[in-house]
DNA sequence: CTAATTTTCGACTATTAATTCGATAAATAT
DNA sequence: ATATTTATCGAATTAATAGTCGAAAATTAG
């Protein structure tokens, strides 16, 4: 009757098989065209298991989704917590996102897509998504504030910033990791630093 | 036996009147969520009719993509022949396809979003689709070889630009026209005209 | 070892929705 | 006015697939 703790964390390693096998049915078929005898041999598994640990398709789906929005978060804390300047901070945060983008390539391009395709209602993984965009809004509008980033409309920055982002690390046949460096020159393609480039 | 000319309009009324009660439950249901019979009701035709005019299901989407796609192209046309700066052209381009945006409110938004949602083989409106971003892509460069535009990678700009634009004419609640005005401003938050802001 | 429990799974069921059928009506032609 | 062509549609058919069932194998407990 006692779950053992091994017993606990198998179990928890076959969900995580099964989620990583789905994810590369949704990603192939789209989430509509995925069925879950698919998903069943990619992951390895008979359907009727898939039942036995996930409620429904749709939990799978959110399981997915919740699972990658959370680690992200969880990665981005410490680097928000530090009290540097935004510019500082913001670049940071764009560079730990391309890490976790590099680390579980094809899980970000559809953590960041899928939005568009799912009816999005009590989803719980969305708050960690809107967090994330209200911490990137927050330090564009610090950074215009304390001057370190010229007097652009945050809005139109977060756009365009959101095309350059996933342009730079999704699409990117690029193996090697995003350095800081690589940021910077993005960024200054946008919006050049007033501190430095005053000319 | 010979088609009268009255007869085939009324015919392609008929099938614009079935596109655009397609377009609604698209938008409204996703293109998987949609059914034919929900359509059906939307166009004020019995299902079996839908067949009569439209091979399938996936008939019918492919005939709104093509329609919208070759409508912006045709009207981008004019636009592009005549002979003025990239700068000028380019920000006439934008106009263009703002204009389109809002005469036909919801296609536009749905020409741009579908692609990610749809097996893109050998789609018809692709081309049209290609010739526009090459036309953009085109511009950029130009204007970077000109000087008129500041030298940023034209690929990056794009992407930006994309980000930009759609929140522009799409996302806004505006009901006026977009001018060139606009334009200009939106451009030079990204972009800054070397030639007028020497400073 | 035997009983309980956890895990696995292929076959079955139910549902949904695309597509087709067959009949009929409306318009057009002779 | 009759025959032919064009247009319409609800009902039946078919196909796909999400989700369930009941049995059995594997594992763990006593």
């Amino acid at each position: 009757m006692p779950q053992s703790q091994r017993q606990l964390e198998e179990r928890q390693m076959r969900k995580e098989r099964i989620l990583s096998g789905a994810l590369q049915v949704f990603k192939k078929n789209g989430i509509d065209g995925a069925t879950m005898d698919e998903i069943a041999n990619a992951s390895g598994f008979g359907k009727a298991t898939l039942y036995y640990y996930f409620k429904s398709k749709e939990d799978v789906l959110t399981a997915i989704l919740l699972d990658g929005w959370l680690k992200i978060w969880e990665s981005l804390e410490p680097v928000i917590g530090e009290q540097k300047s935004p510019r500082k901070t913001f670049i940071n945060v764009l560079i730990k996102i391309a890490e976790n983008a590099q680390n579980r390539p094809g899980l970000f391009e559809f953590l960041f897509n899928v939005p568009k395709v799912v009816k999005i209602e009590n989803q719980p993984w969305k708050e960690y998504q809107e967090r994330l965009y209200s911490v990137i809004k927050g330090l564009l509008e610090d950074g215009v504030k304390s001057g370190e980033f010229p007097n652009v409309n945050p809005n139109h920055m977060f756009k365009a910033l959101g095309g350059l982002f996933m342009g730079l690390v999704f699409m990117g046949d690029r193996e090697e990791p995003v350095t800081d460096k690589d940021v910077e020159k993005l960024l200054n393609q946008l919006i050049t630093d007033p501190t430095i480039s005053k000319k």
